[in-house]
DNA sequence: AATGAATGAGGATTCATTCAT
DNA sequence: AATGAATGAATCCTCATTCAT
């Protein structure tokens, strides 16, 4: 992946964010990435191949992201709070992008498909091992790490999305962010021994 | 709102939901209507105007049924269980229109975005009202309603995708559907007084 | 076939036959036949399927031209004659078009090649009718009517092409033609009784 | 004309050939040719000028396989048989590349014009040559040649044509060449004294 | 009111050609 | 001399929208 590649993929990336895919053009993708239009197709074969490789780019940029900043912390509740704070990134800044990938699953490739599901149950898998990390410490009580993890996420990826409706709506931030961090303290007291 | 109205505006929805927005085509909206093509524009300014007014048909009949089924039901349990069946036929059946919606949001008028954002808000109101009802009832423990409403709708909304994606892979939906269920015993149990 | 569609397929034939099939642009063919780009879409899948329609159609016209004008003339020697006049009128006016048809009918439909081979045979067969009515009226040696429908028809393209190659090279093109006179008359002389 | 060069003007043939004129990519012949894109463009200034270059080398090189096995003959029908084995390998092989370059004429160069006319003539002149020279010798009756060397040329390229149309449709392809070779017979024939 | 034939703006894609190395 | 990465002109085709009937 050499420097224009990856051009186009972060071209690519604000374009898709910002128009939505038909409405995104490849000469605006070539124009942001600093190149012709010409040569986005030396890189990637179609409209729909660079949709799909971004979207990969992404989610793997996304572990990686996470990954490492989850091993700078050492113990579950700081790690969770990591994964909290890039989920609200990723909502409050991306929620757009997230639909978009949704709305074009069924006619991405399989391999896309794939790489999406299982990114989902990676991200749980995830945090499944930080609360069991943090069960084994005695940090919390013996709870079922599965599906407090569903839980987890899912009351996370909620307080979130009403704070970027929020966004949406004009209404006073920081209130819709305290929510998010008030639902991760209830949720954490809920399970610490 | 006479008969050939709601009669595109079902067929706009079947299409925008099996192909996406673009790929969804007038005439095609309009055969499925049994009209001719010209007529979708006898009732509808534009392809834009006919998705929004879709949506906003959508959400109002969404609330139209949540409202009458629960009425139904003369308990906060029963009456929840009752949201997380109609999530769940809309997870599970709907989830690529709900991508789509997100997704073509940032282009859609004002007055769609506000009650999109108002919808989210006023499904919340209503889990809240209903386990304030139960705990009015003394059914629940004193909670905080508003947060919890947040975070039963968060979990069972991930339960549920959780079930859709198991669907989309291919792997036994019942276990997913299971997994739903234990969700929703666990959040109740973790309430009752 | 109505008009518009026959419309179509006569500036067609003029654009193709003045440009050549990839020279030849489809918003051009519109405009000679005074209608917009896109309804051009509407008579016909695509500029391919256009392009072989518009053949067969030439090669039907043909074969109702010759057919009509044989049936005119009362014996061999005057049908024979039309053959010759209709040949070189094409050859003349229209061997540009043969050679971009023969140039691409590798890429054709099935269709096409059969039409294509079929007509070569079909015209060789029509010479040959009527070379044997005229053995049969007594006008004619008793010949192998077969070999001899091949020798003439390829006797007389060579001559057209002669003539059209003069033409292309702005010499005399009456010599050129008179030259086609006289292959008919050696030819028809070789076989009289 | 060194070897980069030849390479370059076999390797156009058969891409050309093959293809066509529109769908023969540079980036093939250069590949084709093991030589690299950019380098076909050091010694061919455009796409048409290496098509015209390559027409007219195919002539003259033609001509040089037809002036060096006719001299191996010694006798005018040995000679017009060399003609036609080496016109019945051309129709046969490479009928596309002939209906390409009649396609193509109008657009091409004065001088690829001329030598196209020209070479016509030439062919014609040499079959007249061989025919003068069996008069000549008692071989054949004293006839025109000029126009016998017409009907000849026509007949066997029409014979030729007929059996590269046959193979085109799966026919056997035998009994296709042995009307060619029938049509020869017949024409000698008639000539001999 | 209902229709669908006609339209043309708009964009993905290709590939001959250039030119820095 | 040889290369191939980069370019952008050029065009087929789609489909939302119009409007005469």
């Amino acid at each position: 992946m050499n420097d224009k590649h990856l051009k186009i993929l972060m071209a690519a990336k604000d374009v898709f964010e910002e128009e939505g895919y038909h409405e995104a053009k490849i000469s605006e993708i070539a124009k942001r990435a600093g190149i012709g239009k010409g040569t986005v197709y030396e890189y990637f074969t179609s409209k729909q191949s660079l949709f799909e490789e971004m979207v990969i780019f992404l989610i793997d940029m996304g572990f990686d992201t996470i990954d490492s900043q989850i091993k700078e912390q050492d113990n579950a509740i700081d790690k969770l709070k990591v994964i909290v704070e890039i989920e609200k990134e990723i909502s409050l800044n991306h929620g757009k992008l997230f639909g978009l990938i949704l709305a074009r699953l069924s006619s991405a490739s399989e391999t896309l498909k794939t790489k999406f599901y299982d990114t989902r149950e990676r991200e749980l898998k995830t945090i499944e091992d930080i609360i069991s990390e943090g069960v084994q410490a005695g940090l919390f009580k013996d709870i079922n790490t599965k599906y407090f993890a569903l839980i987890f996420k899912g009351a996370i990826s909620q307080a979130h999305m009403n704070a970027s409706c929020n966004v949406a709506k004009g209404t006073e931030i920081k209130e819709a962010l305290h929510i998010s961090n008030e639902i991760f303290e209830i949720l954490i007291d809920s399970i610490k021994s």
